[in-house]
Formats: structure tokens, sequence, C-alpha cells
DNA sequence: ATGAAAGCGCTAACAG
DNA sequence: CTGTTAGCGCTTTCAT
């Protein structure tokens, strides 16, 4: 009946031995007899003993694991960002927690809520901006949190991203110089910093450099929805745009078979530049040309900073508190 | 300095009653008179208190977590399927911790061990069959394991799914009576027992219901992997068929792409049915025909298994333990 | 190099 | 309705 019981103690009592020693031997440190060490570890081996690690981390107060919080599993973007998270976690022995907020992101508040409940160790936030509610709830601990692959309104959480202000000016500015026409911009939602101090930053800029005049209402929002872009595309039509940057690719699919659909033939017609090159650049045809982002490895420095800002020896970490990579441009075949 | 300090004893102390009044309230035990519940919750609030996720989980033994792990999270398949977990978790307040075993699958075992190591209440297994290892493992526990949208070499496990024999006849039988030549079939791996019992089965039973020849050199695998669909589109071609049944939506996409930017136009000269139906296969064009499943409902029936099985009154619910949910098919642009 | 003992923060009988 | 008392399984000083 009893399976699963046996803890420590049977260990210790079963290779006559204290606990403590036990607790030694299965954490690697040094200080036990050679002779000791290997008894203790047939033991092990003989009663199938499994560290409880709920015990470990209240003991220790340590978990050993680090929360990981998406907005949307189902995209692309964040799946991609979280395999570099999870390739360093593992490296650094840390067990990754993936939690889905959903959308609206009303959920975020009771997901971070409940990683901190398990005394997670550090937190990757891949989320929209921060609530108040949840700020409050970040302040009330000490866990250190990264912010991967966005920014968010609170300037005080250090980030790994590209740099979406000069990625979207470059990108505007190809497309600008390309057809000399206006040039729509599809962003997720307009009420986000990334979009207020990045994105629409960087496109005015481009804007102004090239000579063309802002007008808000070549600007979209489609919370990043492939549905709700694709519904756009007669709208972009109609306010005489004649390209469009796309921040999300899920938005930039959407919007380029709602074009293609409505008989608009890309890129001659139309011109589309994505933002997050993810596989459904690829997968669509025409194939987006898209900004190009290191996704992996905003992940991996995302969770290596975390890392350090976890070992509190690395106070300093926290200085390099905006991390940015490089991004790049891949042309494929929505622009000429 | 001392942050988040502030345990039960600390409420206990405050509200002047016991810690297990404070516990009572923090769980909802309706035992309490209201008067004292409310002067408990005041102190709560006040000093902030929040339980700590671990030491409950010590002390119950119950952590109302359970682990979900994915064999690759940027395969939408999987994310599509998460999401009804979730949802049903959420409402049976379980927190899930999704966990990425990575396309190999060695690091399956790791993954598990560690979920069990953090004695989570019961596991959601969407990987490929179960190694002597893996079983090694699960069942040295008492935990309840299903396995939803997928079936394994473990018959002992209980899971959701839907029919894949009877639909990738349907699938095939579709194609054949409409081209009356030759079809191909794609798979992830042939020495998986979902090829071995369902994919193969429905594949020959389909062609001798339609008086064509099996042939193993019309079977193709692809590892999953878009890119290596997409290379496979040649040898395809060469083997002579004219259509094909594709098990997963990366590759019928990449499949798709390979025969277009081949100049094969999809579906006058090939056609291809899916069998995911999760999202791509909207995106691509054409747009693939494909078996339908409820995804959402297979992550959702799963959980809700799950909780039963680990309420152990329901331990009857293991009866259950082939679920099969409808399937159907979307006709969309790759067959005609 | 090893053991004894005191918790970690909470739940769960058991009393009353 | 409320308090007391044991632990849950492990880590961690502090001795030895």
């Amino acid at each position: 009946m009893e399976k699963q019981s046996v803890t420590i103690y049977t260990v210790a009592r079963e290779a006559r031995v204290s606990m403590a020693t036990v607790s030694r031997v299965v954490n690697g440190n040094p200080n036990v007899k050679p002779a000791t060490r290997q008894k203790v570890l047939d033991v092990i081996k003989k009663l199938n003993y499994r560290p409880n690690a709920v015990a470990r981390g209240l003991a220790s107060k340590k978990t050993t694991t680090v929360g990981v919080v998406i907005p949307e599993i189902t995209n692309a973007y964040f799946a991609e960002l979280a395999q570099g998270i999870d390739d360093i976690a593992t490296m650094y022995k840390y067990n990754i927690v993936l939690t889905n907020t959903d959308v609206g992101g009303q959920k975020t508040v009771q997901v971070v809520r409940g990683l901190l409940a398990k005394q997670v160790d550090g937190i990757i936030y891949m989320g929209r901006d921060v609530s108040d509610e949840l700020r409050e709830e970040l302040d009330s601990s000490t866990v250190p949190v990264v912010v991967a692959g966005s920014v968010t309104n609170d300037d005080k959480l250090p980030t790994v991203r590209i740099d979406y202000r000069n990625a979207t000016r470059q990108a505007v500015e190809r497309l600008v110089n390309a057809i000399h026409e206006p040039v729509a911009m599809v962003v997720g939602a307009k009420n986000r910093k990334i979009y207020t101090d990045y994105y629409l930053k960087g496109y005015q800029e481009a804007l102004k450099n090239t000579g063309m005049n802002f007008d808000d209402q070549l600007v979209f929002e489609a919370n990043e929805s492939y549905d709700q872009a694709y519904k756009l595309a007669p709208a972009i039509l109609q306010c005489g745009a004649k390209a469009a940057f796309v921040t999300g690719d899920d938005m930039a699919a959407g919007l380029l078979n709602g074009l293609t659909d409505a008989g608009i033939k890309v890129p001659n017609e139309f011109q589309i530049i994505s933002g997050h090159d993810t596989k459904e650049t690829r997968l669509v045809r025409p194939m987006l040309t898209s900004i190009t982002q290191p996704l992996y490895d905003i992940g991996a420095v995302s969770m290596r900073l975390l890392t350090k800002l976890m070992d509190k020896k690395d106070q300093n970490a926290a200085d390099e508190s905006d991390v940015l990579l490089e991004h790049g441009f891949s042309v494929r075949q929505s622009t000429r």
C-alpha cells in the first residue's frame, strides 16, 4: 500500500547513518567519506528513494523553480521565446513552470500570485503592461522578475528585447521608400507602453525622415489576432495605405490573407513587413518579409539574467536592466 | 528587510486567535464564527498575508497542482489542447505547470521525475510512447496520469482522443475516391504505437475498401517537422502518389508549400488532407482540408477525467479509460 | 566526517 | 466554534 513512503529517514536508518548525512549525499556536499557516500547511494537506489521537492523547498526556502508567464500559449512568438528560456533553465538546474494568462490579462494577477505562493525563485514575465494590482503583488515580494521579448510600463523591471523603436522606424522607412505612398501600422493595442513609446515613436520618426505626414487613422489595432487583422483588410485598403508594418506575425498573416482573399496582390499592390519573425512568416504565401529577432536568444539571455538576479551575489546584474539584442531584416515575398 | 515573513503564526497572534483558526479561515472552513472570521480576514489584509503553498503542500500532502507534459511547445496542436486543460484546471482550482520535453523525448523522464518530485497531484501526458524508464517512474508513484490527444504504448493509461484509425480511414478513402490514384501518408514516426495501431491500420483499411494495394513506399516519416515535410515533396511526387493524408498540420503545411514551390498545383495536381485542425490549416494557401478535432474539448475532458482520478472517490472513473471524442472533416482548399 | 536537534509554514486530528 | 499538539520531509547550524 504505502507506496513512495520512503523518506530521507528511511534511507538513513537503512544505511545506518543520520538524516544529515543522507542529505549531504543527496545534495552533493563533499563532506562525506567516500565509503559512506557509496553506502548511502546504494540504499537510495535499492529503496528507489526520491527527494521530496516540497519538503526541500520548505526547509531551504528555495525551490529552484522559476515561473514563466505567457499571455497566449497559442502564439508562436512566446513559444519560441520559451524554448530559449527552457534550455538555459535546464542548464542552470532550474525547473520552469509555464503559466498562461489568457488574452484578456485579467488572470495575470492570479497567475503571478499563484507563482509567488509556490515560492518560485524568479519570474520571467512576457505579459502585457503591469497593472497597479500586479505591481503591488510584485512589490510585496522579493522575487526577481525579468521581462522577456517585450517592454512594460514598469521601468524598474529588467528587460531583454530588441530595439523596437528603431526596428519599427527602419521597417516603415523601407516601406515608404519603396512605394512613396501612405504606410499603415497594425498593432495589438494602442494603450500599451510598447505602443506609445516604441512602435508609435518609431513610426513617426520614419514618417518624418521620409517626409510623410502622420495620420492616426493609419494606425490600426487588431488585438494580436489573426481574425481581427483579417477583417481589417478592407479598412486598411480604404484608408489609402499601400503598405503596412504589422507588429506581430499572427496579425500580419491575417492581414495578408485578408488582402489576398479580397483580390489584392501582395506585394505588387500592397506590401507588408511583419515584426516577430516566427515560423509563421514562412508558412504563408507569399512569405512575409519581417524584422528578424533572435527569439531563442532573447529567451536564453532573459533566463541567464534571471539566474544572476537569483544568486544575489550578482546584485549589480540588475544594472544590465535593459538588454538590447540585435535585430535585422529578412526580405521575403511580401515586399518588393 | 524581512519582507514577506508574515506567516500564519503572525496573523494568529495579531488576531488573537490560534493558528488553527487562521488556517480554517484561509481554507474556507465553515466552522468559524463570522465575527472571528472577519477579524482574521482584516488582519490578513492588513498584514498582506499570503499562504505559503509549499508549506501547505508539505502538511497536507496535496499541492493542487497538475503537471502537463508537452513534447514541443512550438506545436500549435499541443498549445490548443493546453488551452482546454488550463480552463478546466482553473475551474477546479488546480494550478497547472506546463513542461516541455523537447522533440527528442530524452528529456521526458527527467521532466516527469521533476514533476513527481514536486508532488504534483496528477499528470496530463501528451508525449510520445512511454519508455521503459518512464513507465518505471510512473509505476513507482501513485499519481494518476491521463494521456491527452494521443495514444501511447502503455495501455493502462487512460486516454482522451479521437478515433485515429477511423479518421485516417475516412480521410484516405475520401482521397482515393476522389482521384483513384495512389495516396501517400505522411506521419511523424513509424515506430510509435499511434502509427502501427492506428494510422497504419486505418490507411490499410481504406486501401482495402477502395481496392488499392498497400505499398510501404507510400508512407513517409517527417518527424512532425515542417522542414522535413517540405523536403519530402519531390520524393512523394516521385512515388506516384497524387494525394496524401498527413497526420500533423506542421507537416501538412510543409508538404503543401514544398509542392507549391515545386510548381505543383494543389488541389488540382495533388490533394492533401491534414489531421490536426489547428489554426495553421487556415493560415496557408490553399487552406488545408482537415480532419476536425475538438482540440479544446480533448484538453478539457482530459483534465476533467484527471480531477476525478485525483479525487479517489471516483476510482471507477478509471473505467472511462479510453474516451473517444467525435471528429469530422472540414473541406477547405487542398482537396476538390 | 558525522550526528542531534531545531525548525521551515502549514494542516489535521483531537480535545474541549 | 476554537485551541493544542503533532508532525509533513527535508535543510541546517552547532557540536563532536
